[in-house]
DNA sequence: ATAATTGTTGACTAAAAGGTCCAGTTAATC
DNA sequence: GATTAACTGGACCTTTTAGTCAACAATTAT
């Protein structure tokens, strides 16, 4: 009952856009309403600030962006093949983000949670899950490689951490420095922390 | 000639504290200037602008901390101990910080630049060339490491660029996760992936 | 001393930002 | 087609922020 509107998922795109291409911090409300198409008025009937916003976004961000994990890291594949399809994954989409916008931006999550970690306790906590969240499926893929005699690493927790704090230094790297081809080697780096003798075809 | 003040090192340490401890974008002048007991007036006189004050207070800040990077990572060391020491150092750092502040605050130059890399150009080159010169040190130890025949690593630049990596995101998963144990991995992470068969004892 | 130079102060402006309010509009339901 | 709930528009207010300025204070060289 009552009338309906996408205004709610608008202001939500336009956030993860604004932080993505420049930073919670330097993103107000007003350029999120104007990017979104919505009214002040509006942006305050649908969320109560933009930390509030911010969380909501991040949420369902993530559980429309999850598919693409669970497709490049589906249990059907040889585990190593599933790091090796993430890597081509990532390094896809950051060069389409290249060319869209001029410059590689990272990981969004990352950027996100280092720049508000002391500021905003919820939006920190729902980016911590996040995270963990990713990891796992690092985690399960160690721990098939492990099964499959592939490598050694018998804690896979511990080694998808290490995996996973590479990965995201690398991205946070690649943004920082604006260079795609840092992620070239996300792959080969990857395999040097498993400890896996596989080379990668040049 | 003239009257002689320290107001501009005081502006300097007060940004990087807030950023720190903040971020950048959420860190306004007034507050820079408040917490330097320095007025408006003299923060215009010394700086235009607070993109202008960043870049000379991390490159100053860089130029005195670089004293602890070259004792820790002194080449009268034996290479690995220096990445022991460093792993040392940076813990202590951390919970030296989390002990004041309540709060692990990671690396202050990886979390202004993923902060500030789309949005402040100069500033971001400043944080770029800074970091190589962290990188660096690395480097050196991982040469002289395959040097003594410690570890294999023919290509000491490409090693230590993924060593950082690693290091610069372990230190931003700390200040997101607020998880100081994060950090106690370091030395067995860099180990893992520099393939140095050396377990640290317990 | 005094002139020149360097730094300080606080009051000021203008713009931008966050946030409120409520009358009005649209669409589903009865 | 009236009612009701969901949403919109935009005027309005307040606070915060960046940035300016001219007069003043302290130091040193002459």
């Amino acid at each position: 009952m009552g009338r309906v509107s996408d205004a709610k998922e608008r202001l939500m795109r336009s956030l993860t856009e604004l932080i993505w291409t420049g930073s919670y911090g330097s993103t107000t409300i007003d350029q999120i309403c104007e990017r979104a198409g919505v009214k002040k008025g509006s942006f305050y009937y649908f969320f109560d600030s933009k930390a509030a916003l911010a969380e909501e976004a991040m949420r369902t961000g993530w559980e429309d962006y999850r598919v693409n994990f669970d497709r490049v890291f589906s249990p059907a594949l040889p585990p190593l093949d599933r790091i090796h399809r993430y890597c081509e994954f990532e390094y896809e989409e950051q060069a389409k983000i290249k060319r869209e916008h001029g410059h590689v931006l990272g990981c969004p999550l990352c950027t996100l949670g280092s720049e508000i970690s002391t500021l905003e306790t919820n939006l920190r906590k729902m980016v911590d899950e996040i995270m963990d969240q990713c990891r796992r499926y690092f985690e399960t893929a160690i721990r098939d490689a492990h099964a499959a005699k592939l490598i050694v690493a018998p804690d896979a927790v511990c080694k998808s951490k290490l995996v996973y704090a590479y990965v995201e230094g690398l991205l946070t790297q690649a943004r920082i420095r604006d260079d795609l081809e840092l992620l070239k080697d996300m792959e080969r780096g990857i395999l040097d922390i498993l400890g896996a003798n596989v080379p990668v075809a040049a």
